[in-house]
DNA sequence: CCCCTTTCTATGGTCTAACAATTGACTGAA
DNA sequence: TTCAGTCAATTGTTAGACCATAGAAAGGGG
């Protein structure tokens, strides 16, 4: 009689609303800027409850959509997702599945020589100079504050990825930064050979992106992510840790360097 | 007297809790699977109203960290976020920022090399049979269906990045594949010679990654994105499509090839 | 002993109603 | 003109009630 039907999800209320609204929000119902109609106004135009208005906007807020004020003249505004936005998304995605830093280096491979061309070629001087300031606040932490040194480079690689003018590469490579931000602070991964290694490669890269030579950016960031990953993968070696999570279920009993929040 | 105060921002008591929920599940409090405690003792436990207990419970299924369900024994269980829920944020963050298609295709780009690599490396029996199998749908499909040549071209990518056995590179090439298919299939950019080029270029890579040779996939992949990025760009300049939004404000005038829902 | 049905009940799902807090415009006085 | 106060519309929050759901547990028949 019935063909086979997959599992059946009941959609609650609230989740119905917010993909209309959601719906109508990317289809350019509400452009982005324009004001939702009130809680009440969606009460009367949908016939659900405040409560459940609410939990739909709730839903929307949380995926960057809306933006809601109290008071008069507040109300919710039509917004777009913000990189902070994504990159949390990106962090609780990392973190749920205990993604290992191993796959953090290997994303960060694929993506900082493509981001490093595109700064080359599409930096504004306004780029330029930021990542010009930023060298050199690197450069002075190199010798001494190695937390700040982190930090500075973290900020270092989000200015390249802002300079290559690539909305989505940014927001990878920003998220990935701040997540192996997070794991070197754990891990304590930063002598000083390789405080300066990196801020004699991040020199190199950045003589190249003011010369708007995009090959040359290109070909020296994959040598400063390549030696980076090997300087990791012996350090990780004299220290013991596991880089890869256990094949099989996650037993949690060997210390490793997964991402794990503190 | 004061120094200076960056914006307040008052949080809202459904947002502090939210936090503190998703603070206990990060830290292990509530592991993956585990059941949080019901709304009503959630009421109990902290004096808020059932309704912002609710609505904190919304924002953190919107991030994946929570499932709810209801009836006896229901309640609401600590969950991992899922590729699907990654890529629908990514999703809506590049409709959100109408991130032109040529940002996708540089994306791509960087992406792609370094996942045939690790595919070539890391790849299991069942990755291969099953890039086989999508394999040759794509082939058959080239001949005649061209929607369902993108389908399965957009599944081959997928099934790629899942060999590649990097959840990151994972959820982002799966999303950027998404994104593509539904830029393609607006553009309707998918010739006959297209189609044969994109399938032999699949099936070159598929070799490399059956040989488990991981630089020989990475140089296939190279070629083949670059190929693919020097026809979409004949493509465009022949219909005389925008790829790059307007620098200034979006006035939204001309057409161009920029995502945006449909 | 097993299998099916019924009942029970804790849980989320939803609604109503009310009040508090917020906030920007408006008003009026200095 | 300027400033403080008032006002009103909107979100923020709470309380209570009832419905819908779903799984366990009990019961009944074979």
């Amino acid at each position: 009689m019935l063909g086979r039907l997959g599992m059946i999800n009941v959609p609650r209320s609230c989740e119905v609303l917010a993909e209309k609204l959601q719906e109508q929000i990317l289809s350019g119902v509400h452009p982005a800027g324009s004001a939702l109609p009130t809680e009440r106004e969606l009460v009367a135009g949908t016939g659900l409850s405040r409560g459940s208005v609410r939990e739909a906007l709730r839903i929307l807020e949380a995926q960057g959509l809306v933006r809601t004020r109290a008071g008069r003249y507040g109300g919710s505004v039509v917004s777009r997702p913000t990189d902070a936005l994504l990159a949390s998304h990106i962090n609780l995605y990392a973190k749920g599945l205990s993604v290992p830093l191993e796959a953090l280096v290997e994303a960060r491979q694929a993506l900082e020589p493509m981001v490093a061309y595109l700064a080359a070629r599409n930096r504004s001087e306004e780029d330029l100079a930021a990542l010009k300031a930023i060298s050199a606040r690197l450069d002075a932490a190199a010798q001494s504050d190695v937390p700040l040194f982190l930090e500075e480079n973290a900020n270092w690689h989000s200015a390249l990825a802002v300079a290559s003018h690539n909305d989505l590469l940014r927001a990878f490579t920003s998220s990935i930064s701040g997540l192996m931000l997070d794991a070197s602070r754990i891990e304590n991964f930063a002598s000083e050979d390789v405080r300066q290694l990196v801020s004699q490669a991040h020199r190199r890269i950045l003589q190249a992106i003011e010369a708007q030579d995009g090959d040359a950016a290109r070909r020296r960031a994959e040598r400063d992510v390549q030696a980076y990953a090997k300087h990791l993968e012996l350090a990780v070696e004299a220290t013991g840790l596991e880089m890869r999570a256990p094949t099989g279920k996650d037993d949690g009993h060997v210390a490793n360097a997964n991402l794990k929040a503190a």
